[in-house]
DNA sequence: CTGTATCCATTGGGATACTG
DNA sequence: CAGTATCCCAATGGATACAG
């Protein structure tokens, strides 16, 4: 018996089905920024304003719509602090948490391959 | 000092910022496929075919574009065997054999967690 | 079998301005 | 500060038919 998915019920070698939760979990990072965010919530709660900063590019309306998602996802957390000049939170859910291992695991690739995945030719 | 990106000289904190090769590597499997096809080629090369049905869902043209950036990313390999109905297969570089294991790691969070990024609600 | 060519719908995402 | 509202473009990706 090979990996089983969802249902556990499959013939097997349908990992890539579409069933597998694979297909969840990448519909859910397979954008620009939400990977991004994650990482950027990391180490501490973060305010929009942080968080828009550190993703250098993102806009307003595309911060908050990868924030809701995965708000949605429960992956991060909001926290509104009453406050005149509002302040809001952004952190991690325990959930959240437990995808930064994998997640960082895909940077450490990143940053050890960034050469290799150029196109620039290798000396052939 | 912080981990640091591409030109390894900013103020550090910019791990996430436009140079970070974070980017490129999302850049890459920010889509639908890219990481399932990558899956689909982990055990042992696959004809074009072959990839097609494993990844329930997706399209001759989708695929091969996925499988062209793929090898232009230098992870996957296009081995074209002369016969009279085309025969090719894939097959993924040594390069991207390392990349199997940053993506299993994502895998496993998928199947652990599942449940809790459904939007069933909690028992609250 | 292995793709390519079209056509088309959706949407992610960028820019900018504006509001509570 | 924290978002929302528009406008708009480009790209992804789905369906289908067709070609080497």
């Amino acid at each position: 018996m090979t990996v089983m998915c969802r249902t556990g019920e499959h013939d097997a070698h349908d990992v890539y089905g579409r069933l597998c939760p694979c297909r969840d979990v990448l519909d859910l990072i397979a954008n620009k920024w939400s990977t991004l965010v994650i990482g950027a919530l990391e180490n501490e709660p973060q305010r929009f304003g942080a968080v828009q900063r550190r993703l250098e590019g993102v806009t307003p309306k595309v911060l908050s719509a990868t924030l809701k998602r995965l708000e949605a996802s429960r992956l991060i957390d909001r926290t509104v602090f009453p406050a005149v000049p509002a302040h809001v939170e952004y952190s991690l859910t325990p959930l959240g948490e437990t995808l930064v291992a994998p997640l960082a695991g895909l940077r450490r690739w990143a940053e050890e391959h960034l050469d290799d995945i150029g196109d620039q030719p290798d000396a052939d």
